[in-house]
Order: C-alpha cells, then sequence, then structure tokens
DNA sequence: GGCTAAGCGAGACGGTACGTCCCGTCTTAGG
DNA sequence: CCTAAGACGGGACGTACCGTCTCGCTTAGCC
C-alpha cells in the first residue's frame, strides 16, 4: 500500500513565489492605506512589489481580489477577547471599541472593501469568511457568555443582539446622518441591553 | 432703480432644454435600474439618452451626480406615513417595511448609490439631504409621537432609538451575514422597542 | 436646386485634429528611422506624438498602418525623373541609383515595411499603391520613352523588362548572397538591355 | 593513462532526447504551415511538441530559428538536377518551376523566413548556408555547363545571370505588383537569354 | 433683420487603467 | 546533465471609460 496516505505531495513545475506574493500583498496593503482601493493601479501595485503584472492576475482575478487578500493578510489576529470584569463589560467595551475602529485607518479600508464589493458576491463572501465572521464569532461568545453569567436574560437571540449592538455604528458610519462617537456607542449600548436584561 | 422688483429675469442665450434633461435622467435611471452605476458608462447614458455628452457634463460634474439625480427624481415622493393603529404600531409597520424595501430595485439602487459615494463627501451630503433625511425625519416623527402618547417612555432619544430601528436592518444587507426578512426585522423591533416601552 | 452640386460638406462632430495627425506621422517616421518598426511600441508613437493612444487606434488599426502611413507621407515626391541624355540612359541612371537607394535610410526601411506587411494583404496592397506603382510608372514611361525613340528593340513588354532590371537588385539585397553595389547594378543593365538593344 | 586515445566520449549525464528534437521541429513545422511564423507562440510549440519550453531554449536561441530549423529538415534534398535535353533547357526548366515553387507551401514558407530574417543577420545567414546557396549552387552549375557546351556565349557572368533569371520572379511575388505565373517566368527568360546567346 | 448669448448634437481628444499575451529565463523534482 | 512543468520579470498590445474640447447649428431676447 504504497503512497496510500499520499501526502502534500507537490505539484510539479516551478513552485509558486512566496517572496512575490508577499511582496504584492505588501505592496497592495501599503496602497490601500495611502490613497484607498481606486487610487492603485495595477500597475502600481506590480511596479511597487517589483512583480510582472502578469504575476498579480496569475493568481488573483482582479485588482480588487488582490486588495482583499492583503487586507486580510495585514489584519491583527483575531484574538479571544481579554477584557476585564464581566462578559457584559467586555461586550460593553467591544462596542465602543468598535466605534473608534471605524475611524481607524483599518477600519476605513474595511468600509471601503464593503463598498467596494457590494456587486461581487464572490468577494464579498470572501471578505465575509476571512475578515467579518471571525471578529462576530468572538461578541457572539460574549454574548453567550454573558447570558451563561446570568448577565442577560435567558432566551435572547445572540446573532439578532449583536447586530443590534452594531448596525447602528456601521449604519451611521455609512449613511453620515450622525457622529460615531464613544457617547453615541454608550448611549446605544444602554438601550439596547436595557432590553436583555433584567 | 431698475430690475429691482423683475422677479424671475430670463438669462440670455438659448434656454436649458427640458426635454434634454429628462431623457438624460430617464436613461440613467433606466441603466442605474439594469446594471448598476458602474456598468453605465456616460457615453451610454448620453447614447441612450439621444444627448450629447457635453450636454451631461454642462449640468452635472460626475457620472455619478447624474445617477443620484435619476434616482431622486424617480423616488416617490414622501408621504406623511399613514398607517393604521397608534403611533407605535406605525413605527413598527415602517421598521418591517424597510426590510422589504432594501429589497426593492430602488432599495438595491439606494445601497449602492451610499456605497459608490463612500469616498465622495458631496454626493454624500447630496444623497442624504435628497433622499435619506427627509424619510429619516418621519421615523424620528414617528417615534416623538409614540413619545407623546405614551406608547414609550420619556426621555428617549429618537436619533438613538431611530438608528437602533434602522442600523441592523442596513448593516445586515451590506455585509450580508444573515438574511434581512420580515422575522429579522420583527424581532428586532420587539428587542428594542423593549428598552424603550413600560 | 439647392444642395445640387452638395459640395464637399463637412461632416458634424468635431473635426478631426490635423495637429495630431502630423505629430503622429511625424514621430513613427522618426521612430522608423531610429530602431525599425518592431522597436516603436504604440505607447512610444503616441508619448512622442503627444497625443493619446486612443487617438492612434481611432485612426489606424495597428501600429504598422502607422508607419507606413508615416513612411509614404514623408517620402519625397514622385518628380518626373530628370536625367541627361537619352532615355535609354536615364533608364541606366535610375537603375544604378536604384541600388544606391536600397543602402539608404528610406531604403531600408521601405524594405522592412515589405517585409513587414508579408501577411498583411491590404498593408501591402497600399504600400503598393502609395508608393511602389507612382516610382514603377516612372521607369515604365522610360522604357516606352526609350522604345519610342528607337533605342530598344520593338515588341519589349515595359513590365517584364523594369522587373528584369529592378528585380534582382531587390532579390540580393534581402537575400543577402552578394553584394548590391554600382558594379552589380551596371552590369546587370548591360546584360539586360543587351537583350532589347539592337 | 585512462581515457588516453578514446575519442568519441560520451558526455556525462543524461544524453539529449532525440525524440524531444524531433517532436519540436515537427510541431514547429506544422505551425508553420499553418499559420506562419508569428501566429505560433515558442507555447504553442512546446505544447504541440509535448515539450517543455526549456528544452527548446535549451537547444535554440530563440522561436526564430527553431522554426528555421525545422523549415530546413523537413525540406527535400538538393538533388544534381535531373532534366531532359541541354544543360541551357535545364536552367529555362529550373526557373519556370521557381516560379510554381514559390507558391507552394514551402516556397511561402521560405519567404516569410526571409522576411522575418530581415534584421537578424545571424538567421539571415544561416538560412542562406542551409537553404539558399546550396540551390544557388545548382542553377550556377547550370550555367556552367551550359556554357561549356557553347550554348551560351562565353564571358558571362554566372552569379549575374542566376540573379537577372531568379530576382524578378521573387521580386514580384514579394511586391505582388504582377502575377508570378509560368508565362511570365518563361518570357523572362527568354528575354534574359537572348542577352547571352549568340 | 441682424446681433449677441447660450444650449445643443456629434464626435475627436488627452489621459489613465485595464487585463491579456508572448518572450526567454528560472526553479523545482525527477529521470 | 537532461527533461517536464510551469512560475517569473519585462513589456507591448489594443480596449474602455472619463471628462474636456471643438466644431456648426439652433433658439432665444434685444437692438
Amino acid at each position: 500500500m504504497p503512497n496510500a496516505g499520499s501526502p502534500p505531495r507537490r505539484p510539479p513545475g516551478r513552485p509558486r513565489s512566496e517572496g512575490a506574493r508577499r511582496a504584492i500583498l505588501e505592496a497592495a496593503y501599503a496602497l490601500l492605506r495611502k490613497g484607498g482601493i481606486a487610487s492603485a493601479s495595477s500597475d502600481d501595485i506590480s511596479k511597487a512589489a517589483g512583480v510582472s503584472k502578469a504575476t498579480l492576475y496569475r493568481w488573483w482575478k482582479t485588482k480588487e481580489a488582490i486588495m482583499l487578500d492583503a487586507f486580510c493578510e495585514k489584519l491583527t489576529p483575531v484574538l479571544p477577547y481579554e477584557a476585564k470584569g464581566s462578559p457584559l463589560n467586555a461586550l460593553r467595551q467591544n462596542v465602543v471599541r468598535g466605534a473608534d475602529w471605524l475611524h481607524s485607518e483599518d477600519g476605513r479600508i474595511a468600509m471601503r472593501l464593503i463598498c467596494d464589493f457590494y456587486e461581487d458576491p464572490k468577494l464579498r463572501q470572501l471578505f465575509l469568511e476571512h475578515f467579518y465572521l471571525p471578529r462576530r464569532g468572538l461578541q457572539i461568545r460574549l454574548v453567550k457568555q454573558a447570558m451563561a453569567a446570568g448577565e442577560l436574560v435567558g432566551g435572547t437571540d445572540p446573532e439578532i443582539l449583536v447586530d443590534a449592538l452594531q448596525g447602528p455604528l456601521f449604519f451611521r458610519f455609512l449613511i453620515g446622518h450622525a457622529p460615531v462617537d464613544k457617547k453615541f456607542a454608550r448611549d446605544l449600548v444602554e438601550l439596547v441591553l436595557k432590553a436583555v436584561t433584567a
């Protein structure tokens, strides 16, 4: 029974250059921060990365896909949220910090990506999987912990609660009808939590 | 004191063609429905409208501005919300209908515009003024009526309440992590209103 | 009877820029002389001419077509060949000078164009009409004059005679098996004319 | 003292694959016939031959060199021209057949190669050595035989005579101003030979 | 009626980015 | 040392779109 488990067999041919991959994502991310998705052309990326344009399109379908990848690669990994105090407090903090994050460079870029992918289900899905869902998972967990700790009334749907806490921040930020500041975040948390605490 | 009261003085030169204006907005809106803002080029619009491209740019600064105008022109006017029952019920209905509207063609277009205007404060502002703020005003009014009727506890900030009700729908729709259906809308309303009713 | 002769009516729209046309041909010719057809990219031409690449391709189908046009435009017009002495002498001179011309810059370019157009019947035809045929016409005329003057025996087909005089130069130049110098030209003329003189 | 006189020493390492060589030339020739030198990319050749591109460039410097080699390999060897009758007749026949050959597939390819090698002295030289010169040698020999047989007047330079007979066919074929048919070939031969026969 | 002023259709223009193509080289693993 | 596979840098290609411009024509009010 030779070659049974056939371990990760290297494909034939010259292997993909890890250096090129990283240089591309590095360059793309730098350009992303500097001027956004639209202001960086594919030539710019290839030049900045010291890479042929063909190499770009060999591995990514569009410029946008590169940008998404670059963004995801660069993000700080999702850490099991550490906050002092109770799970409920952690949740509160998480929301308030979310308001800040939206104004950070990464926050702005993330929003830009969401907007850019509005018409592109594939990239939207990727964004979801690689960026949003892991972070949302954290929040869901916090909610569940708070429920388990008896800080939230039972029977609350975590999904809805998380959306209720997060959505309004996002909404204000994108529409722009009112500021997304700490006060708003705190007031919102207060309002919503009133509904799910005793 | 000549020309004092002389009311709306017609400017010299050939007057602007109302036909061209309408044809442009009509064509732009049709293209907007068909394929979105990006898939329609300015040439497409001018051709579809039977109008010179110069005429487009004489009256609008960018393609996007045309699209926004076309969208606003076509929208049903904001009517003083008529709903059966109490103001609170009207608010409930309004939110649930909002979830439907997001999936309508106009809803999708509106979202597209918001995304397209992410980096353009001017158009974003225009969109706000001509589209969102009037509709938001309605909701604010409903909240105030409900408060006046004693259906909501006093001291509630209508702005936050409206965002809490609307934001999550918008959020889900754009991120796409979960459906924006009637059930979600109703559950959300239930949750949020629990916080602001006795 | 209005609009009867309908003289050269200017077409609607912005007229083609003569300046751009000339700048393009000028630049193309310069590049042609400098490095040949292959070494000049369409970007090079457009940059050197201070013209958009779109303008290039609006008027010419391919880079090669531009080059051909540039070459034809630049050539000295075909003058009624003035040579001292008899028509036969003029013919002799014409052939000998042809050997020199082949080595000139224009000669080399012409040969390059012929080679480049080998697979392109359209451009080949254009080259024929705009470049070769007019010049060949001159030679044909010389032959006829010589015949009329009794310097060549009657019944000679001018077409064949011209090919017999010109072809071998061209042949040697392109194949490169032997030099195309004055001596060869003179010897060839001597040989061929022996057949058509008494 | 090992390896002393043992001359034809097989080099170390895996020997060159004859199969690959033949497959490449075979494939190249097929592509040459089908679409010419330009329409076949090096990838095409390697794919068609089932061979790695590296193998191509290990043995040939450029795509054109492969094509030339493929062409030469496929050509019928140069046979000591067998024709009925006198050497002069053989020469006549040779020219007339040359006109036909130009229109054959091999003829067209040969012309294509000449054009492609216009700017490449090295390949031009190779083409000369491997293709043209051997065939020209035959014609030179025929001329000399005819002279020896007294069919041509003495003192005729065979080089010039051959060019005079061949060049015009080539000329017409490449420029395309007139057909290269049997009649032309025969008329040309008649004309030229008139000069070198008594 | 002629004059001035501006809008209009047509479409060419400069500029910029796109994604594809091909060449000849390089990097693996395997024969 | 050769080969297959195929990624790589470089660079040209021709297309698409944007927003501007240049024409000649039209439509008005004013003299």
